[in-house]
DNA sequence: TTGATTGTACCGATCGTTCGGTATAGTATT
DNA sequence: AATACTATACCGAACGATCGGTACAATCAA
């Protein structure tokens, strides 16, 4: 594993992750990064030296490990806890994606003509938590746990864009219906 | 109504439209639709004064009429070809998607900071698009026909980030199937 | 004092857009 | 029938602004 963050560094990355999330990659200028972070251009470039594309990768890295720790792994302990865990793990999914007024990192960056090695990072982080669901689904003994794992997400990431577009809320709040159903299933 | 679409300024907004879809907004530059068109970058600012803005609002329109005409009337006629026309409905959208590997004009505007009026237009169309899907589900008298008209929706767009971004198509063709079971229920 | 961090000034490239102008095909005027 | 005029379609060159990125001196913290 690489080297720990600062605590500076995690505040910049949370700070470019909003702006990214808002609005995509191309339109994401070092102007708005700069201010986001109220970091000057320099010191953007003196912590992350590749630029805008490095921003991407470290963004990226920090969202998997949030999806990995804070989110799916609390699914995982005691399954006499099962309904309780579920509950808990929607609402994190509603404060972080802001009730679907905000797109997910990983939905937005998909339909961006981002450089290869972002791309290459959001197909990998998809990836991994869509396994993470099949994972959990597996545990319970779900039948067809990886289509309903890809369903969960395509549900999130579908309701999202409904949601961001539309401006109505509903629609998030609706596919995380499913999402539920699907969990507890 | 508008007036008609020339031909060539049809053959233009088809151009433009599939720029849109693989590279969003933003990153649209007038070079490459400048080139996807095979006109001059002045030429473009004949056809549509108002630059790039003007560009995605025509070829929203254009894609608000074929989803309306094209894709979801036929869904309409004769209750007795029902299975025939959902199944060729679905063939239009794979092949329209080209298999999941490319987005959903939609639903690649979703996520990207247009000017407020393609924004707008974004959400009309796609509010258009639920409702019709609802229309249809009523005309066989389906229980909740709103809820699965978004649910269908959902589906489609969900399956197309996961396919764009993952490259493996087998998400969208997954929803597709989703979306059949609702539309024949 | 040394190394990490930052502000200022600057660079070439590219952005969306505008300008000046050409070619062609009708249409009106004589 | 010949001429002037207009409308449409197109183009390359250039505009000012902004882009991502660099150089370097000043500043802060150890």
């Amino acid at each position: 594993m690489s080297t720990a963050l600062s605590a500076s560094k995690l505040k910049a990355i949370e700070a470019i992750a909003i702006v990214f999330r808002r609005v995509g990659y191309s339109a994401a200028s070092m102007q708005m990064l700069s201010e986001s972070t109220n970091l000057g251009k320099s010191s953007l470039y003196h912590h992350f030296p590749d630029g805008k594309q490095e921003m991407a990768l470290a963004v990226l890295h920090w969202v998997e490990d949030l999806l990995q720790r804070e989110l799916m792994q609390p699914l995982f302990v005691s399954p006499e806890k099962r309904q309780q865990s579920v509950d808990a793990f929607l609402k994190k999914l509603l404060e972080y994606y802001q009730g679907g007024r905000l797109g997910c990192l990983l939905g937005v960056l998909s339909f961006q003509d981002c450089p290869q090695t972002v791309s290459d990072e959001v197909a990998r982080v998809m990836r991994v938590w869509i396994q993470l669901f099949e994972d959990y689904l597996k545990v319970y003994q779900i039948k067809d746990a990886k289509d309903k794992a890809a369903h969960a997400v395509r549900a999130i990431q579908g309701g999202l864009i409904l949601s961001v577009s539309t401006q109505e809320e509903d629609y998030f709040s609706n596919a995380l219906k499913d999402v539920h159903a699907i969990l507890l299933e």
